[in-house]
DNA sequence: TGCCAATTGTTGAACTTTCAATATTTTCGC
DNA sequence: GCGAAAATATTGAAAGTTCAACAATTGGCA
C-alpha cells in the first residue's frame, strides 16, 4: 500500500512539472494539514456550524434540534431511522435528543400501524410554529455568508459539495 | 429582522425571475434541509471524516490524534492554545487528547521559558515515526476520493473552502 | 405453522466534550 | 516597583455521545 502510493504520488509529480509546477501541486508525503480536503471541510463545517449555532440560540434551540423540526414540518411521519439518516445523527442520540423534545412538546411518537416496530416521529403544531421563526435565523445566516462570499462561490460550492457527497456512496 | 430578510429575499426573487427561475434558486424560507450550506459541509464533513478514521484505525488512532502529530511533527513547539487552534479543538478538549498522548509517549510538554504561563508541545521520535504511518494512510485516502470524484472538482473545492474560510473571519 | 435470523428502537455503562471555576504567570497603568 | 487586569493552561462537575446489550416485532423458510 505505501509503495504503490508513493509510486502514483511520483508520477504525478513527473506529470505536473512538465506543465506547471505551481497551480497543480503534487500530493506529497508531508502536504500541510491545511491542504487536505478532510480539514478544509473540518474546519469550513466547524466555523459555519458555530455562526448558526450562535443564530439559533436566540431561539435557546441547538442546530440538531433545528434539522429535525425543518425535516418533520411538512407534516409526514419519520421513522427514527429515516430521521437519524437525514439528521446526520446515530440512533441512540437521535432518541435522546428526541426524548427532550417530545418533554417540550416539539414532536410526538407515534408507534407505526404497518409494522409496530418502528416509531414514527411527528413535528407538533408548537414545533412547527417554532421551526418557522428557526427558518427565518438560518436564512439570514445564509443571507450573510452570501454577502461575504457572494452568490457565485456560494452556488458553486453547494454543487461542487452535493457531487462530493454522491461520489462518496 | 425578519423584515428585512424578507425584503432582500423577494428582491432576489425579482432580479432572478428576470435571467431565469432555474439556475439561480430565490432564497425561500421553506429552502429544504439539504440545499442548505451548514447542512451540505456537515454532511460533506461527516462522510470524509468517516472514511478517515477507517483508516486510520488501522493504526489505532483518531483523527484529532494525527492532527496534533501532524502539526508538531515538524519539530517546533507549539504553545497548547496555538495548538488548539491549529487542530481545532478547544483547550480543555485538547488538554485532555494531550494527556493520553504523553502516556502512550506520543507527545511531551515543556514549560516555556520565554513565557512561564505557557507549556511547550513537541512530538516524540516516536511520534514522529507513528504519524509517518498515518500520513500514508491519510493520503490514500485522499487518493481514493480523487479517483472517485476527479482532481478537478477536488482542486476546486479545495480552493472554494479556503476562501469560504478566509470570508467568514 | 413454527422457528431462527434480521430489523428497529431503546437503555445503561463507558467514554468524551464542554462549561465554569481555579491556579499561575505576565502585562500594564500608576 | 506594585497591584489590578489579562493571558494561559488545567481541573472537576455536568452534559452529551457512543458502544454493546437488550426487547420487541417482522420476515422467511423448512
Amino acid at each position: 500500500m505505501h509503495i504503490e502510493r508513493a509510486i502514483s504520488a511520483s508520477h504525478s509529480l513527473t506529470r505536473v512539472k512538465t506543465k506547471s509546477s505551481i497551480v497543480a501541486k503534487p500530493p506529497s508525503q508531508d502536504t500541510p494539514l491545511n491542504e487536505h480536503l478532510a480539514y478544509l471541510l473540518a474546519q469550513a463545517n466547524r466555523e459555519i456550524n458555530r455562526q448558526l449555532e450562535m443564530r439559533l440560540a436566540k431561539e435557546g434551540v441547538p442546530v440538531e434540534q433545528w434539522r429535525i423540526l425543518k425535516v418533520l414540518s411538512d407534516g409526514n411521519g419519520r421513522s427514527m431511522g429515516e430521521l437519524a439518516e437525514a439528521v446526520l445523527l446515530n440512533h441512540p442520540t437521535l432518541t435522546k435528543i428526541v426524548d427532550r423534545m417530545v418533554s417540550d412538546a416539539l414532536v410526538y411518537r407515534v408507534q407505526d400501524p404497518k409494522d409496530r416496530r418502528k416509531v414514527l416521529m411527528f413535528c407538533s403544531e408548537r414545533g412547527k410554529i417554532l421551526c418557522q421563526r428557526l427558518n427565518s435565523l438560518a436564512m439570514s445566516q445564509e443571507a450573510h455568508i452570501v454577502e461575504n462570499y457572494g452568490n457565485k462561490s456560494t452556488n458553486e460550492l453547494k454543487r461542487l459539495l452535493e457531487s462530493l457527497i454522491d461520489s462518496a456512496n
